[in-house]
DNA sequence: GTAATTGCAAAAATTTTGCAGCATT
DNA sequence: AATGCTGCAAAATTTTTGCAATTAC
């Protein structure tokens, strides 16, 4: 249940945007439950797992490759499904011949301003909505 | 000081290894004040933030462009210097063109294990030397 | 009946912040 | 004197975990 909710929403949700989700259909479900079946998710490959420095870790359905995008103002997490994965396999290749890694994995995320948030909706929304304070800093 | 000792570092510390090591030199100073001033050097572009999920920000003095890959076993981070930047270029066109997003900054991130690791080393470090309990996990 | 999973609560870990005092100009 | 920074401590937030009870096989 807690895969299907994620797989329902487009966004990237956090373990409590998650909680509050699951909990709609599974009202007594602790946050600890969650939070130990994202893991095993994660783990699995079911899921992937973001950390982009907004304060909390994402969790994302979709496990095919693609990159991510976060607003510096709302934080908010979009998909970039780019035209060409060129560049990333000479990049894994530095990695394994210069650093002597074996390489098991990657991520591209990227930051900037949304198109919402260019557009006068100046709000500063720090972090998600499942936090006490959510509009804040100035 | 702090930006000196972030200098200083080969590796890619976190705001508590920055403690220990400013701690040496100005015994009195807090973590507060570390926070303050790794957001504050961060916000004006002197070191920049890494976000790689090992459950701790790390910070790191060189901001060219460059990227990074920690180690999945032992949680180091080391840098890549890519031959070539290709591809970058052509995603954050795409995060533009698709997604109408303005492209502030990005980072290219992977995840593998280290040589120390493969070779032998099993031993599972979860957390940095700045936790309490740092070897564990079975 | 055994093993795995859960809820609950507490702990752990990281980061932020209020405030009085010290420093700087 | 006004402003800004700091130390300290407490709070806020996110994540993990111990354990008894429940559930699954």
């Amino acid at each position: 249940m807690i895969l299907e909710e994620i797989g329902r929403t487009r966004g990237h949700p956090s373990a409590s945007d998650v909680y509050e989700k699951v909990r709609r259909r599974l009202p007594h479900i602790s946050l600890g439950t969650v939070y130990r079946n994202l893991e095993v998710l994660s783990s699995q490959g079911l899921i992937s797992r973001l950390d982009m420095g907004s304060g909390q870790r994402r969790f994302d359905a979709v496990t095919d490759d693609h990159h991510h995008i976060r607003c510096l103002v709302c934080n908010r997490v979009d998909d970039i499904r780019p035209s060409a994965n060129a560049g990333i396999d000479s990049i894994k290749r530095d990695a394994e011949k210069i650093a002597g890694y074996e390489v098991k994995g990657f991520s591209v995320d990227l930051y900037g301003i949304c198109p919402r948030c260019r557009s006068g909706n100046t709000e500063k929304v720090i972090r998600d909505d499942s936090r006490k304070n959510n509009i804040l800093r100035k």
